[in-house]
DNA sequence: CCGACCGCTTGCATACAGCAAGCACAATTG
DNA sequence: CAATTGTGCTTGCTGTATGCAAGCGGTCGG
């Protein structure tokens, strides 16, 4: 985080953007559970976040490009978070997270199904979802496929085997 | 790190492990700059970390299995850090942040190179890679590639050039 | 046997994270 | 129109993590 950050290799610089607990996990919650508001990211978290810390966070990551707001039609109060393209490019990243997290650590089957799915689909399946968060968040028209429907679904039916 | 963890999901577990600011740091440069003991890491670290994080950040990254550490039979007091199977999977990660940071950040140019080699090279050579690492780390037989001197090669033309 | 080296540890100041409560404003309900 | 609920935060407090400087016991070279 906004460290004084040192060198300028660019494995540290994305480190000082995002290595921090929450960063990513904010992210993560826009993109593949579409959360737009700060109500929904902070009632729906799965990992609990506090509402302070949620608040500094879409305040840091709107500073520095990762996110967007814009008010909600209607609701004088919300404010609707969208995705840039710089975080929209973070889809292969938080891709090969989920791959080595399902690997390497003890993760839960059904929070796994979208992580599987991201590593067999490979390069193509996460250009075709960036295009679609690019439909959903810049406005970028939409596209035939929707692998937030194929996520949400194999997410769902796991859910519901379980 | 190791607070109260909440959720199963992979990308959450995978930050819990790595989601700081240096965990990946200290991983990163023994892993592209072959560092191997502790004076090493503290001494020639562009990013000035500071020993007491070096010695906590070995210590947990050695306890949850992305280090191991032996006697250097030079020197009864030298430890010699290598990598696992787990931290060298952590390769295309690596490059995706590389990648990540190139774009998104303001990266020094000598510093970019060898991201952008691992880009260019995509899964192909990360895996000349990580077989080169399995080598260095953990015994496997020495493949013919050294994507680890092209890389540094590639580096120091960099900073010849400057 | 002395000084430099080596892998840490300790003390202390500051910054960040986590919890619970509260606050101003907006919409909804009766 | 008054009361209630919803919404996006902020504040106060406390504990933990980070960062810097100094120190410490064992080791090696001369």
């Amino acid at each position: 985080m906004p460290q004084t950050g040192r060198s300028g290799c660019p494995i540290n610089l994305t480190l000082e953007q995002l290595g921090d607990r929450w960063s990513l996990i904010v992210i993560r919650d826009v993109m593949f559970g579409n959360r737009r508001t700060y109500g929904e990211l902070l009632a729906q978290s799965e990992e609990g976040i506090a509402s302070n810390i949620l608040a500094d966070r879409l305040k840091r990551l709107t500073a520095s490009g990762l996110l967007t707001r814009r008010a909600d039609p209607s609701h004088r109060q919300k404010r609707i978070y969208s995705l840039t393209e710089a975080s929209i490019q973070l889809v292969p990243l938080l891709a090969q997270m989920g791959t080595w997290g399902r690997r390497h650590t003890r993760p839960s089957k059904e929070l796994s199904v979208r992580a599987e799915l991201l590593e067999k689909g490979g390069a193509p399946l996460w250009s075709a979802f960036m295009d679609e968060l690019r439909h959903l968040h810049l406005n970028a028209r939409q596209p035939v496929r929707s692998v937030f429907r194929e996520l949400q679904a194999a997410y769902e039916r796991a859910v519901a085997r379980r």
